[in-house]
RNA sequence: GCUGGCGUAGCUCAGUCGGUAGAGCAACUGCCUUGUAAGCAGUGGGUCGGGGGUUCGAUUCCCUUCGCCAGCUCCA
């Protein structure tokens, strides 16, 4: 005698035990037809779950979040019902949902093609098309071993393996196809109406690259077709401010195969760097830090004592000369602790912030290069602060106000914050890595913002929290960071004489706020699709004259912007005036000036801006101040 | 590094079921002296990523190598 409690606090009685869609039918018909699952005291479950006592229930439809995820949990399915139709040697392994769709690995003995994407994509749209019914039933691990096995399908007889002998599985069957699955689903295929099969890539059988490669299609899956062009034409907008085209149409900067993951850097991105570079040089500056530069390549026997060379020695690119070895730095933190080290250091010179632009060499993995955002030779705003254990949690403190600001002023207001705890491998007592991480925590705790733990995910030599930003195509990249370290200093004899006079190691803190600036500014040029705020710009301003008339005029104008520290062009060729601006609107420069007669016989200039906003003539002097205000704005909005 | 795809003019791309390539934009030259997102005409430009093989003949087919793209793994 189930009573039934709905989310509206309203109670329904039944004689008997019920389904969810009985529930829903009792309710009313157009519930019946939409409810896709329903959640039966907190947890989701099949519109066929059948409730024989008192319970809380919500009917989920396409209009709860949760009904999309379901939807694509099930298109994944539908995917796996194509493929097994159509390909019957292939084996299912794992099909779960992710932001904007869902994927499904398969192990098949020849690669998709795209053809066969499209004909599986037709498949799914017919088995969609005849609404086959999805139902549920129960089974015993070992039984369920024992099937998966008849049918071929040894992954997934591995998967069921891993879960408790004394479990019952559910299965999940619509017309020929059966896949193991937590559920649930939607209660026939013909809820799923817009779905598109993206793109077909490898991915390894549980995530570990010692295993067999997989094959792995991408789908995505919503409401309705409206929905999905949506979000087909969102994704051809992002591609747009992809920040590899934006370089090349804006000339800031160019890889080739001769260097690969390295940069070739053109006057006008080389601007832009420069003005980051500056910026930061200027915040540290204003909090104590000091910079300093060390090499680029040093002895080995340098690398051997910090460690690198026995972990890491692969990563790093190596030279040799007159019978000595030497490595590019892959990072600056022994180098650090060598100027450090010159001289006798007091507990009175605590915190010691050493900040260097240090250009770092890492011979990453060729797959893994990706435009700025992953490269082989970087430029780190990277500093070191050494400290006693006592000043990590203020220094740490310090540091994050720092980043936020500095992410503000580049108009970054979203940023994923983790920390990264202690692994298995690691150096330190557990008391010290007690104190470092619970320092961070509460670091980040005073900032308010949410954070995600990864537990394990630490370096050896001490915790770290990761400040991740995402790229145009919602591609994630850690940028900041800030890590402690028990180790290294120790390794390289860095010492203090403490208050007492004992001679203690200092902890160091490595810290960076925009991580690589290669990548950093890539992220930038996302953000913005190349129109970078004035502060930024390459170029701030552009002088247009109409005619050759005007020239010598022009030539004025540009001269006086750049003596009072402007970055600024004339453009005096002989084009109509629609040419140059057009030209220049496409290059993103923030003002376009525009001197024709008129204005030289004033002494002024007509100013538009990128976004065709035409701000009137003005004199030179008022142009000059409304540039300084929209440079002193930074990449603030307020 | 792994799996798959791709590599044609400065750029974006077409093409060749094997007979040494084409468009638009850009560049160059000339005309036009122009008022807020493309003025007109003409000209030049490619060892079709590199190497090897098959073939009378390869940009096209095969092998190999490098790079790029997507994803996976990795990221001190």
């Amino acid at each position: 005698m189930p009573v039934i409690t709905l989310p509206d606090g309203s109670e329904r009685t039944f004689d008997n035990p019920v389904t969810v869609r009985e529930v829903a039918a009792a309710i009313g018909p157009g519930l019946e037809k939409a409810a896709l699952a329903g959640k039966l005291d907190g947890r989701l479950v099949d519109t066929s779950q059948v409730i024989d006592r008192d319970a809380t229930l919500a009917l989920i439809t396409e209009r709860d979040p949760e009904g999309l995820e379901i939807i694509r949990h099930s298109c994944a399915h539908l995917l796996a019902h194509a493929v097994k139709q159509l390909y019957p040697t292939a084996q299912v392994t794992i099909g779960p949902v992710i932001e904007n769709g869902f994927y499904y690995d398969f192990a098949f003995e020849r690669p998709f093609t795209p053809d066969d994407l499209t004909l599986i994509e037709a498949r799914m749209a017919e088995l969609a098309g005849r609404n086959l019914p999805i139902s549920r039933s129960v089974m015993a691990r070992d039984e369920a071993i024992t099937f998966f096995r008849s049918l071929g399908e040894e992954y997934k007889a591995e998967l069921i393996a891993d879960i408790p002998a004394d479990q019952a599985l559910s299965l999940y069957r619509q017309d020929d196809f059966i896949d193991l699955c937590r559920g649930p689903h939607v209660p026939s295929t013909g809820k799923l109406k817009a779905f598109k099969l993206m793109k077909v890539a490898g991915a390894y059988w549980r995530g570990d690259s010692r295993n067999a490669m997989l094959q792995r299609i991408y789908g995505t899956a919503w409401l309705d077709q409206k929905a999905l062009k949506a979000y087909l034409h969102r994704l051809e907008e992002a591609e747009k401010r992809d920040h590899r085209r934006v370089g090349k149409a804006l000339d800031l900067f160019h890889v080739q195969e001769e260097a690969p993951g390295m940069v070739f850097w053109h006057d006008r991105g080389w601007r832009i760097y420069i003005e980051v570079q500056n910026y930061i040089r200027q915040m540290l500056r204003e909090r104590g830090y000091q910079e300093i530069h060390t090499p680029q390549i040093v002895d080995r026997s340098l690398w051997e004592r910090s460690g690198h060379w026995e972990k890491f020695r692969a990563d790093m690119f190596t030279t040799a000369s007159e019978n000595r070895d030497y490595a590019i730095k892959p990072m600056n933190c022994p180098c650090h602790i060598q100027v450090y080290n010159q001289g006798l250091r007091s507990y009175r010179d605590l915190p010691l912030r050493l900040a260097e632009f240090g250009s770092c060499h890492r011979n990453e993995p060729s797959g893994t290069l990706h435009g700025l955002m992953r490269v082989r030779n970087f430029v780190q705003d990277d500093a070191h602060i050494f400290c006693t254990e006592e000043q990590i949690q203020a220094e740490v403190s310090a540091f994050m106000d720092l980043l936020f600001e500095v992410y503000a002023d580049f108009g970054f207001t979203e940023v994923q914050l983790a920390l990264a705890t202690r692994p298995e491998q690691r150096v330190g007592s557990d008391e010290v890595w007690d104190k470092a991480e619970v320092a961070l925590e509460l670091a980040l705790n005073r900032t308010g913002r949410p954070w995600t733990l990864k537990p394990g995910e630490g370096a050896f030599y001490g915790p770290k929290i990761e400040y991740v930003l995402r790229d145009c195509l919602d591609r994630l990249w850690q940028c900041g960071t800030i890590q402690v370290d028990f180790s290294m200093p120790g390794r390289l004899d860095a010492h203090y004489i403490a208050e007492d006079g004992s001679k203690r190691v200092p902890v160091m803190l490595h810290r960076a706020i925009l991580g690589s600036l290669e990548r950093f500014i890539g992220i930038l040029i996302e953000q913005y699709a190349g129109a970078l705020p004035a502060w930024l710009a390459p170029t701030q301003a552009i002088v247009l004259n109409i005619t050759d008339h005007q020239a010598e005029y022009a030539g004025r104008v540009e001269k006086s912007l750049m003596q009072q520290g402007f970055r600024v062009m004339a453009d005096l060729r002989n084009e109509k005036i629609g040419f140059k601006i057009r030209e220049h609107t496409l290059q993103r420069i923030p003002y376009l000036l525009v001197v024709g007669d008129r204005e030289m016989a004033t002494e002024t200039i007509a100013v538009r801006t990128r976004t065709g906003q035409d701000l009137g003539s003005m004199s030179l002097t008022a142009f000059v101040e409304l540039l300084q205000t929209a440079i002193a704005r930074r990449g603030r909005t307020e």
